[in-house]
DNA sequence: CTGTTAGCGCATTCAT
DNA sequence: ATGAATGCGCTAACAG
């Protein structure tokens, strides 16, 4: 059944057909005008002799890959292989097979993950989060179309997909404070990262704002600065403690860091939701296993995976993108009491 | 910097270099004697030209396509993402590079996964878990080598890498038992999948030989089935619970459903580890996030992927692929208490 | 609408 | 050790 070298060509169906092999091409890729019974013959013989095209050849000959490279940033991590889950489901029922490479937020295996997909003539190229310089993103782009996921390009915005940060994060602090909440705290981390770190800049931004709208003064003395790690997390509450500025609820800007700050409060013998809520971002697949499990922010990895596949598509043939913005949603589970 | 479209052909670093076309062939792909003055020639040149080589017209020329097929099942899943990920570093320093798939654990989806990674004559073939069945396989790897990790294969077991569950599960119960434990509830899960089933057969089998080896009765009582599913683990809690079995321990086959068990005992008052110790299976890095910390069984996912990279290399090469039994870590975190 | 003719860029004989 | 010639399998003008 599984018959890999198939040493049937084009021609061998030709013949089969009483055709030429052009004629055989063309009917394969409907392109331009062949007649139905010509069609007809070339089918059955394609499907008589078990014929599969050889990929190489048609890309050596047409100039097309057929292949979209995909460039992601450490696999493993949630959000992002939901992202690439939603590319392959994108491209499933397309002539496009996505080739993954990863480049470890390392710029120098990112130049040459990127270098080794071009080698390979990539029809397109997705880039999710990475650290190249906007600059050299350009350059790639004059020759190769190329779509950005989950990361803002000031010079190219529709070619950019993304997740709409700041209000997510102001829809979790506004909850937060609907729920009676005042003294939210919130774990930021700012100074790492280059690009990355972005979306963690508007989610603070995003809590800010809602304290402002709810007429609430920003304390300094609320914000903390982790790096986006779990540890981070927990050292950022033994800091507020020590601080001894009071507070009632945490927004952390990631899930991992709320793992982190979790773990401190349950180590410090403070109880959540009981006297400490708790709020995380990203929805990790662990957040709802948490005890108890944790209110998040779910972002739709799959969805931008999959407008980013369309998006490209799209640019491959000649349209524009359409690069929507996309909101994310929040999740409430168990870790948020509602204040008196 | 980056240059992509590249017409930089062969022809033009020979002029460039006073050769012929196939001495620069020979002298990029070191085959063969070529005159050292004549090399530096050709090397100077191309990288004076910036010539990077076309894959088609090489796999076409060769037919050698110098990419390996992956196929996984479900992406995103810790265990499988961290095998890819082996996979990926595996093959970092060779001249191949892997071209990933997505079975999704559904026969049809596999064998067109399969399908079009034959297509795209793929010089090698991994499969992580999976469902096609070993006479299918067999025909495969016929014609293309062919590795299987985390599936043990009867007809082919120097074709297979993957972990000792039964060791795994005999440890955690031997650990459980040196802490004093006696009445251990085990949560398996093995009427369900064909293949990926197995291996929590396996652990169930490590569960009883541990019991017998401390001359304890396996008491059927204290086995429940679940289906690896996080839900599944709750419901096995409640049946225990109901059934009125005294235990003081729970291990589950999986971490998934360790955390169902440990959201059911939260929410039944149970502490843990206070009145029930608790141990899962897998590592996911939710089990460091819990509360209390699970501890668990890792899987060396990285090892596994690279060692197929490495089986799959030798494989090529004509020699024996060579692939070991791996053997899991017992991670050891708070969640069981140790019994007077 | 269809057949004929050329390459696509490289690896690999075969000569030398 | 090296050059010339051939072909990998297919697509794309080019003519009819």
């Amino acid at each position: 059944m599984i018959d890999h070298d198939n040493k049937v060509t084009i021609l061998d169906i030709a013949q089969k057909a009483n055709v030429s092999p052009s004629t055989v091409s063309r009917a394969l890729r409907d392109s331009a005008g062949v007649a139905a019974a010509k069609r007809e013959a070339v089918m059955q013989a394609v499907a008589e002799l078990n014929y599969r095209p050889n990929v190489f050849a048609q890309s050596l000959a047409s100039g097309q890959s057929m292949t979209i490279g995909v460039l992601t940033q450490n696999f493993g991590t949630p959000f992002y292989d939901g992202i690439l889950l939603g590319i392959m489901q994108g491209f499933e029922h397309t002539n496009y097979s996505p080739l993954f490479a990863d480049g470890r937020w390392q710029e120098e295996t990112e130049q040459r993950a990127i270098q080794m997909l071009l080698n390979r003539r990539v029809d397109g190229l997705i880039l999710i989060g990475g650290q190249i310089a906007e600059g050299a993103l350009q350059t790639i782009t004059a020759k190769t179309p190329l779509i950005v996921v989950a990361r803002e390009l000031r010079t190219m915005p529709d070619r950019c997909i993304y997740v709409n940060n700041e209000q997510a994060a102001y829809n979790v602090t506004k909850y937060l404070i609907d729920m009676g909440h005042r003294d939210i705290v919130h774990i930021s981390a700012t100074m790492f990262y280059q690009d990355s770190v972005k979306d963690v800049l508007y989610r603070r931004q995003g809590y800010l704002r809602a304290l402002q709208e709810a007429g609430l003064t920003a304390d300094p003395q609320l914000v903390v600065e982790g790096n986006l790690q779990r540890q981070s997390g927990a050292i950022a509450v033994e800091m507020m403690l020590m601080r001894g500025r009071p507070f009632s609820a945490i927004f952390a800007a990631n899930d991992q860091m709320a793992f982190g700050a979790r773990l401190a409060l349950f180590r410090k013998g403070i109880r959540v939701p009981e006297d400490i809520s708790l709020v995380g971002f990203d929805d990790e697949s662990a957040a709802a296993y948490m005890v108890p499990p944790l209110t998040t922010v779910q972002q739709p990895a799959r969805e931008l995976g999959q407008a980013a596949a369309a998006a490209l598509l799209n640019l491959i043939n000649g349209k524009p993108a359409a690069t929507p913005i996309f909101d994310a949603n929040l999740v409430i589970r168990e870790s948020v009491r509602r204040l008196q």
